[in-house]
DNA sequence: ACCTGAACACCGTTCAAGT
DNA sequence: ACCTGAACACCGTTCAAGT
């Protein structure tokens, strides 16, 4: 029967859980669908392409959630890691597709981060540099902390559940430094920077 | 003559420059050595390692600068940006070696930018996640701002000197941002979360 | 000690030709 | 419209054998 994008985004989630990253080739992902490697680019244009869409499978559950921007903030970035923590390799996976420009769903979070930071007071031609900033944080501690856990998992290594634990109050650490930074950079009464005129 | 560890560094960072991280595989810069693609196996066990050192050469001129803890921090981010800005997908290639844990000089760097917070007067057991946070960003915001770079010049597009102009001034505020927020989890005077007990 | 030659087991992508 | 078959131009890594 026919091949439809979707079952090819479901079994390329399916090869990246069960084997990672590395093993998620379109030759591999074709034998897995028992076409030839050609029918795949018929859906597809890129590898590039697949794999953003793969990322937006991963981020489906993330969206706005409601309150005062910090938290806004602080829950998007919490469900973020989640998502990405939920699938091997995703937080590696999610990385090269939001830089590659290929996830739509990344394009909406920045804008929702974003639109908190503008809540928060952050100037309007500020707001998106700041939604970046916490994005690349997100991605680039979640990587580093699945790299870790699956390293961990791998070599059944008995001091694995210390730096577990850790993690979380890690993530937590470096994020309250971001939100403590918009936070300052906002408030009138608080001189942000040295070098600062006006 | 003999093949040293030097040479094929060296040449793999002027592939590198001219051709892109694409374009630098084992066997081309076998190709360009004239040699066997194997002969690169016994100067280096993996491609992976062999990258660690070329981004090893890269940031061969980011070390630590005097000054107070700001001043240390923000010294540091500018010089390894630049160091980064001046190869051809230099940020890509030192994230990801990074990210592996190949990078001996991002170790050095981690170092001297979780003592500058230690000085800033964060707790002794939260300087690394403060410093790995700085990082994240600073490779982040490189990496965005190379591939648009790149692009750009690839298109000749006429908006590419707007981006350009912005991109001092995004990454400043970025890190402004980090900043700020250690100043704020620092100082008694302020608190820094409305969460925080005491 | 250092390197070659050749192999192994793969890749992403294209495209004429088929149904 | 959708897919096959086969090709093109590559990969990283290993390892017996040579010098």
């Amino acid at each position: 029967m026919q091949l439809h994008k979707r079952d090819v985004v479901e079994a390329a989630t399916g090869l990246l859980d069960d084997y990672g990253i590395a093993d998620l080739s379109m030759r591999r992902l074709a034998r897995e669908l028992e076409v030839s490697p050609g029918a795949l680019y018929w859906h597809f244009a890129n590898k590039q392409q697949l794999l953003g869409a793969v990322a937006d499978r991963i981020l489906g559950a993330v969206q706005d959630s409601g309150g005062d921007w910090q938290t806004r903030i602080v829950q998007t970035c919490g469900r973020l890691r989640e998502a990405l923590l939920s699938h091997t390799d995703g937080a590696e996976l999610v990385s090269a597709s939001f830089a590659a420009g290929q996830s739509a769903v990344m394009t909406d979070l920045l804008a929702v981060l974003a639109a908190a930071a503008g809540d928060a007071g952050v100037p309007a031609d500020s707001t998106e540099s700041t939604a970046r900033t916490v994005v690349y944080f997100v991605l680039g501690s979640t990587v580093d902390e699945q790299s870790r856990l699956q390293w961990d998992a791998a070599g059944a290594d008995v001091s694995a559940p210390v730096w577990a634990e850790n993690s979380d109050a890690r993530f937590a650490f470096g994020l309250r430094l971001l939100v403590d930074g918009i936070a300052a950079h906002t408030r009138a009464d608080v001189q942000p920077s040295p070098a600062t005129p006006g």
